[in-house]
DNA sequence: AAACTCGGCAACCGCCCCTGG
DNA sequence: TCCAGGGGCGGTTGCCGAGTT
């Protein structure tokens, strides 16, 4: 909702991402990766520079997503974990599961610092802080916030770490819009709109399987996910059923082994 | 009802790090 | 060891909706 789209010099499209751009940008990814995201756009027909397709993906179509509605629980892990790291997001983010780094920075300014700053100034006034103040103290740093940032848990494609919960959100939820359900944040909710197959999409959502219910009903309707989902990424060509082929697009094209580019498989 | 202000947050920008040649 | 390309990260921008005047 929030920047008008524009182009920038090159042709490339800035700006708010259109719900037909995601459902490209979901297709690609959901059905060849993120090989290579400089040359995604090219191949996923879309005119966005890499790192826009990146960040829409992690930060917003990538599945599992969480939106809005932090816990008390996880408003203290970031206040606990910025106390120790400072602004390493992506390291904090990596502790609450389903948040994204630029969000949980969006919630540290918009929400956190103030209440921070006005318990300084107000000791007695409601916090979202223990008393105590061992409490933090006691909190141990997670290894994993020790090593390389090109190991954070943000795992974006394929490998042994995937939960059948990401492999189930691979689908293209888009065509399946009764197997995700929307975050019931009111302010999201006014930023729903439609695309031109009807399908509803809200940006701010993104794409959740939050309940088991839904995942239930998701193995129900797709039946069982092979554990090696994401080392046959061209499973999709070989399903006839077609519920695992992304929606396709007519300028879809996706790089060969001979260095040739093809039309989108089928 | 209109104008104005402010907060929320999606998205961009630029720098840094990692990896491979 | 150096360099280039690609990815990741944190800071910042700026639009939109909600609230206020």
């Amino acid at each position: 909702m929030v920047r008008t789209p524009c182009c920038d010099e090159r042709g490339m499209k800035k700006g708010t991402w259109t719900p037909e751009e995601d459902r490209k940008l979901i297709a690609y990814v959901t059905r060849y990766g993120c090989w290579n995201w400089r040359q995604l756009p090219k191949f996923a027909g879309l005119s966005r520079c890499g790192k826009s397709c990146r960040l829409r993906w992690l930060n917003y179509l990538r599945p599992n997503i969480k939106r809005g509605n932090y816990t008390t629980e996880e408003e203290e892990i970031i206040i606990t974990l910025h106390e120790k790291l400072g602004n390493k997001w992506s390291a904090i983010a990596a502790q609450l599961e389903g948040r994204t780094d630029n969000e949980v920075k969006n919630h540290w300014h918009t929400n956190l610092k103030k209440r921070l700053m006005m318990n300084k100034h107000k000791p007695s006034s409601v916090s979202i802080t223990h008393d105590d103040h061992h409490h933090h103290e006691e909190m141990e740093v997670p290894k994993s916030l020790d090593q390389p940032r090109s190991t954070a848990v943000t795992d974006d494609f394929g490998n042994a770490e995937t939960t059948v919960d990401d492999q189930i959100s691979q689908i293209d939820f888009l065509d399946y819009p009764e197997l995700w359900s929307p975050q019931p944040s009111s302010s999201e909710l006014s930023s729903m709109t439609s695309d031109t197959t009807g399908v509803a999409i809200t940006a701010a959502d993104g794409l959740v399987v939050e309940d088991n219910a839904t995942s239930a009903a998701m193995e129900t309707f797709f039946g069982d996910f092979s554990d090696n989902f994401w080392t046959e990424p061209f499973l999709a060509d070989n399903d006839p059923s077609g519920l695992y082929t992304p929606l396709m697009e007519p300028d879809f094209f996706y790089p060969s082994f001979d260095g040739d580019f093809l039309y989108g498989a089928t």
